[in-house]
DNA sequence: CATGAATGAGACTTCATTCAT
DNA sequence: CATGAATGAAGTCTCATTCAT
């Protein structure tokens, strides 16, 4: 019996759940099987269906349990999302990692070394992607991790840009903010628009070789 | 505008359309009044609620007349979706569009023309255009719709690209079609993430700026 | 699809609703007929099941309409209920009603009239008083109702208690408010011991000289 | 209190229960205080959270035990309800006999006692017995258990009440089961109304002069 | 005895679309 | 053409109870 809206006070004072609601460790290694399990299936099914006609039960179907454990290890829908493309998005964050070596190495290279990891990190999980992009269109909390990235990314390119243009390398008259933002566009929508929306219409390699040049012309990189 | 009493001859020999299901304009000018309501009301909820979350109650509501008559005018929430986004898109497009003297004029003021009126018209729409984002990335027909969007301009790009490097004026080395794609991902997401996702995060002339420096410089644009 | 969480805000900010969601009076005579054999089915289906277990496909069975009509006129279970009791408390209060010639007569005779037109009333709709006792101990509104049907009782008594107590006719040394609150429970309680928790225990008549005896000896009712 | 060492033989040669799923008082020491744990959390939480959102992992983590566990020691969330609400029950009772030296003395005193000591008791247990009104409204077998609680009360009253009468001292005409049916009522729900409908409304000497007051003088009481 | 993961039935509600008037 | 009532499929989430370890 669903009462829910005579009681609702304890959704929000309630102390510490009782379980594993808010996606703790299971305390068991059945436990951890299972919520892999559920992770496993979830990637599958969101990538397959989309994020809106993702069902709950599709979901435990895959993985082989009832649906009432999928509760015992996620609150809801978006929550499992959340931690799938938690995964993925740091699989995107550690691909591109620029390697000591490289970062020394010059500019040009560094920054075709990040497009490359990007483009491939990218491609790999286009799929999940995809649905990071059209979740985070309509729920704000998603809409939110997903600026969260992009953050990170434009961030980092506004970064190596400021240093660049105080080394005297790149054009000091570009906003580092706005340059990075429209850098950012560019290989992100590429992407998108490529891997997503079309079915892989470039070689990596070409790809990757206008967007760095388009890049580093861009900025005025000089040796 | 039209009053009633104008052309009642038409209204009654024009030739029946075999139906009004797929939006053809109606017989009479009450219909045709009633069919601009929609739209209008169509264009608020839309861009108020997203498309999921708009309910054709109130978009008929919205436009005062019963929730029955919506069907006489669109066969569903897709197709008044549709036409109002092409409505936008049209506007976009003539928005577009390089005036002949300075399509007559510099390479470099031809981009900055084309990409300042493109900035414009987003931003005058920003709302809608966040609205098919969403819708396209769960309505094939409507991906197709923003797909088509994509090409012109891309193609347009595309085909400016081969002329200046045909003329020698743009890097031969460049794919033209590649760099068309990255090109119009740059700032049709520039405009995305600083208009949609972001609140109006730039200057005008900061962004067109940026944006022009980037795709010339980019393309090795030489005057 | 439900994402009521990712847009609460509707709910409360929402204008007027677009329709009789609120339980207005529906705009066609078919609409009434519909709205009453609801309101027919679900006083039934309460009666036979209990708050708790009746469903809403029980109602709508019951009347013969498809579930989504419910909500073309109720927003919810509580709200139809809300509509059903008032509907009887309705007439338990207009049978309370102690007619003119009454009044002027006898004390004695008021209260033994008023008590017998409460035990009637009560005996007619005992069912759903249960249901009613039962609903109010979980759910605050309709605790907040039963409350305010018991007040209406209390401070007629209580009135009444004052004006004989002024006219010396009733012990002074009693607290008019307690003691219109003990016996509005004796009969109150009386009825639901009686006629809920037990099956017909008592004969109208002696149940009535009882409670009248008790009622007047109690406050020293002097003729 | 007993410590598991004290008494191990017993706990060995004590002949097995069949089954402790009824409530039986379990073999070990340790066994009895998690079950003395857990009927301690579960008064608290039915009492914080009513019968029916009461929740068994509420109770075993208020206990500090696992959920499982809960079934070693009661069969259900009613047996447990149940042997809580008992011992209450008890209390009540026990507060409710009156002292042989008050038995002794003149009625009216006798009468005010057990009021006095019944409006205490309720009061003190208030929030439980809030709880069994809930939960006789749809659990059969607690409905059974609460008018058991009413027929004792009832029960002493009408054994009183005929016992004064065959003395004389009490008005014969007086049918002695409702009336005491009537006083019953009037006690038991002015507790419910004052204490737990509204929040602590009158003072204890007012209440219990007035309750008093109303049943000897309704009874007519002669010294 | 204790643990905690697994189970699964089932009611509510929404809303695009249809249809009788 | 307009009205507004009627339709009905379908997915989420809860939680008492069971069971394997």
């Amino acid at each position: 019996m669903t009462r829910a809206s005579e009681a609702p006070a304890r959704e929000v004072s309630a102390p510490a759940p009782a379980s594993l609601l808010d996606g703790d460790v299971p305390a068991t290694s059945r436990g951890r099987r299972t919520r892999e399990r559920l992770l496993d299936a979830a990637a599958v099914v969101f990538e397959r269906d989309g994020y809106l006609d993702a069902k709950i039960v599709d979901i435990t179907v895959t993985a082989g349990v009832s649906s009432g454990t999928f509760y015992t290890y996620f609150p809801s829908k978006e929550a499992i999302f959340t931690a799938v493309i938690t995964d993925v998005v740091d699989r995107l964050f550690a691909a591109a990692v620029v390697p000591a070596d490289v970062r020394r190495g010059p500019a040009a290279e560094r920054i075709e070394y990040a497009t490359r990891a990007y483009l491939r990190a990218y491609s790999e999980h286009a799929g999940l992607m995809a649905i990071l992009e059209q979740a985070a269109t309509f729920n704000p909390r998603l809409r939110e991790m997903r600026r969260g990235i992009r953050h990170s990314f434009r961030n980092r390119t506004e970064k190596g840009l400021r240093h660049l243009q105080e080394q005297g390398r790149a054009d000091p008259a570009l906003s580092p903010r706005c340059t990075a933002e429209a850098l950012t566009s560019m290989v992100s929508n590429f992407c998108y628009a490529s891997l997503v929306l079309e079915a892989d219409s470039y070689q990596e390699d070409e790809a990757v070789q206008t967007l760095t040049t388009l890049w580093t012309r861009g900025i005025g990189l000089s040796a």
